[in-house]
DNA sequence: ATTAAATATGAGTGAATGCTCATATAATAA
DNA sequence: TTATTATATGAGCATTCACTCATATTTAAT
């Protein structure tokens, strides 16, 4: 409970959720979409996963994160609590519209 | 809503708020209760009320402290999330078990 | 094989944070 | 008034943490 807790406590980390929480997303898209550095996205992802609250596979180069079914069973109310309020984060507009700008760029000709 | 989960990524003020669900408690219960120092316990205290989750109010000498309703209401799924699980911390049952011989106590002598 | 792209990670830095000791403030009691 | 109790807060210290730069690792493409 504390880790997820901790992990969940940082803006930037709540703005990669926001964006995680439509789809799957990979280091690339996070860093893009959020205007991360490429080391910065791939630490707060490991944070996130490492709590429990994201899961992640390979696929060729690319690393895909995605919210944790076990996260979402085990947490349920914590869940829905992110899912009401993340839209209510400062940015989380701008970081919308930068995400559609991504998946039009198809950044990783998935 | 990142100050509200800063607030709560922290194991103290996690503990504080354990017994504090149960009902309110003023800064010497929280202290007799947890094994906190007095300046330690009324910083953590102050951490919940600024992040919009205690109240507070003051009686002779004694300032009580609990759940504050407005974050009961604009966060209903976080308060449940938390009542839920609030129970595994690792020292909540020691801690209860402190809140009742502090209750006994009558410290305050309310 | 060489090069390039995506991701992860070691090392270092500065800022934030939790803690303690000492002191200030506020209310009560003698 | 003076002393006592409960609480809040300033200052200082140690630790944690977010960030960056550089580099390692992995996979794919030429």
């Amino acid at each position: 409970m504390i880790d997820i807790l901790k992990a969940l406590a940082d803006e930037s980390r709540l703005r990669i959720l926001s964006q995680i929480l439509k789809s799957e997303m990979c280091v690339c898209e996070i860093e893009q979409c959020l205007g991360l550095t490429q080391s910065n996205a791939s630490r707060h992802l490991n944070v996130l996963k490492k709590a429990g609250i994201l899961d992640s596979y390979k696929n060729a180069q690319w690393t895909y994160y995605k919210i944790s079914e076990d996260f979402i069973n085990e947490n349920k109310e914590l869940y829905d609590y992110l899912k009401i309020k993340i839209s209510t984060l400062p940015c989380y507009a701008d970081d919308c519209t930068k995400y559609e700008n991504c998946k039009l760029q198809d950044l990783c000709n998935k």
